[in-house]
DNA sequence: TTTTCTTGATTGATCAGTCAATCAAAACTA
DNA sequence: TAGTTTTGATTGACTGATCAATCAAGAAAA
């Protein structure tokens, strides 16, 4: 049954194969047979279409950050201070985001970028865009130093509570997870304003 | 040169040099080659001391934990309440437990224990001793609830500074990253007073 | 001599990657 | 239209490399 036009329909299939084979087994470790099999085809089709492991695994990276860049890129545009800040908060838990499957993959790509330059390179760009889009919302709200503190403040924050995620440790859902950070940020706000 | 009592010199030296590789490869993708040779020895003999790669992984991890568990006990021994969280901080970032290869095993160990049940259990009794020893401490400055979100708080706070140290985002110092816990520490006892 | 420590060599399993062959639609031709 | 060729899609079978695990034998103390 094979018809033209393919291409992009096994390209997605097999990316998605991966992201959900890695985000079960919570680690980049798993087999091109996984993968294929879950697509639905041969292990030499994803060579085929891939080149090679690295090549797919990448791919499925990009597809998660683009996704995740996507969403942000959405939800911030035109707000502006605080509002800024909880939106960048609300995307990041939410129902899309926050799944254990998700959560897991991004795991197991922090600990790839740690041997892999490319990887790192892509995690890097993501985390300066987080980082300027978070600062250039709290600027308006408090002195430079703090408000530099309180991005990276934000950002570990939420990278801790995936961690406790992918651990079914911590809070149990996306909700009181995102409001946690909510509330940091709010004591933030509230300490600023009293000084 | 063969001597007797070696086994205990061996199964140290065995898991520094796991640990050691684990933290540089950033995952326990490790090979027992590579660990052996670290140690000086051969493979079968670390099969002999150990019995297979994955109890002397095992117990690589619980060596870790038990530096880290040691360090906490002594740092909180006889303090309460404020003094007693700023040494649980103290101690996560001391020069000793905030070293990259440290911090680079504890992540690996983190994703493996989401498909290794005896591993995940021992990451549990050691993320609930710390939140209850935070709760202990925190309890008395502020109401229950309050003390609940800031102990989760403080937990994922250090979970994500060790994530983004780990890939060498983030604070670039220890004491830095420690200060940053101790501004959000600070930040819940202030706004507890003032309530 | 016996016991403890140690290893080289080997085995068996797992996997990424390759290749030549097949299949069926699409495009072309008479 | 009917037949023929081309082309993209797809796979089973194979290869080579890596690695954990085993084992029987050797070397040095006791």
């Amino acid at each position: 049954m094979p018809k033209i036009g393919m291409e992009p329909i096994r390209r997605r299939a097999l990316i998605d194969a991966a992201i959900l084979a890695i985000g079960e087994r919570g680690s980049l470790d798993v087999t091109m047979s996984d993968i294929a099999g879950r697509a639905g085809v041969s292990t030499a089709l994803a060579h085929h279409y891939f080149g090679g492991k690295e090549d797919l695994l990448h791919a499925a990276m990009r597809h998660v950050l683009a996704e995740l860049g996507g969403d942000l890129r959405r939800a911030v545009a035109g707000k502006q201070g605080i509002e800024r800040v909880e939106a960048v908060i609300a995307v990041n838990f939410s129902p899309k985001q926050f799944q254990p499957e998700i959560v897991s993959a991004w795991l197991a790509f922090y600990v790839e970028a740690q041997h892999s330059t490319p990887l790192r390179r892509l995690l890097r760009i993501y985390a300066r865009r987080l980082h300027s889009n978070l600062l250039y919302a709290l600027r308006p709200l408090m002195a430079d130093a703090v408000a530099r503190r309180a991005a990276e403040g934000i950002a570990a924050l939420i990278d801790g509570l995936y961690i406790r995620r992918a651990l079914k440790d911590g809070p149990p859902d996306a909700a009181s997870a995102g409001a946690l950070v909510q509330d940091y940020l709010e004591l933030q706000v509230k300490a600023e304003r009293s000084s």
